[in-house]
DNA sequence: GAAGGTAAACGACACGTGTAGTTGATACAT
DNA sequence: ATGTATCAACTACACGTGTCGTTTACCTTC
């Protein structure tokens, strides 16, 4: 896995967008981006961004581009999650999942889901 | 608990040293972090902006300051953990931790570990 | 082929951050 | 009382980010 673009926090909101649905036009980003209130320059800036971070492909098509991700948003929540562990949690899992259980963030319910998931891997 | 102010990267290490141990003095600071090849002014400098932004605070002792955290580290991890549920996990602990298990980061010790922490909640 | 309209490209600006040089204040030793 | 070392304060600057305004290119339509 290649290093991953630096995605701030407005783009990831863009890469979202793309992740769930592409290739899209600029227009179509900033119609389904309607709720975040910005404007258009706005977006548009973020995806000429995106795409000089190597983040995005732009495909001419007539008179736009179409835009499409070049990083899977598995790679980039891995590479964020890694981070944070380290910034936090001095990059270890456990104390993490302590905070959360200690916040009660965690139910019976999810710890079952874990369970499977492990026993599944072990196989 | 009140907004925690927002600490970028270079000054969490700061504020790290002084949950460790405090009150300290500029001097000690730098020293502690002689590893992070920081120039004097640049530790300096983050201090200052850290009692800007109220998460310091700064006792005048003699000819020097000494430094003190006026947020608690529970406080800020527990303000980061939550944003960055939201910005990667849509708010919510599962599917961070179908995520940590897909990565094989989570261990049947840990999974052990927090079925022992919720039993505890329990009562 | 000229006109009109949209999309892209470019430029701009303020603010936070990482980094460090310069200046000013001051405690202590002589 | 004065000099010196040290600490704090101020200043600076480049880069990333959030936010838009302005200009340019180009497709489509008449």
């Amino acid at each position: 896995m290649k290093d991953r673009p630096s995605i701030s926090e407005s783009e990831w909101k863009i890469m979202k967008v793309l992740w769930r649905k592409s290739p899209l036009a600029a227009f179509d980003i900033i119609q389904l981006l309607a709720p975040e209130q910005w404007h258009q320059n706005t977006i548009k800036t973020l995806l000429t961004r995106l795409v000089k971070k190597g983040a995005l492909a732009a495909d001419k098509y007539k008179n736009l581009h179409l835009y499409r991700p070049l990083v899977s948003e598995e790679d980039c929540i891995q590479v964020e999650s890694e981070s944070f562990l380290d910034r936090f949690f001095a990059g270890s899992v456990q104390p993490l999942l302590v905070h959360f259980a200690k916040q009660e963030k965690i139910t019976p319910e999810d710890l079952e889901e874990l369970r499977k998931i492990l026993r599944k891997q072990k196989k």
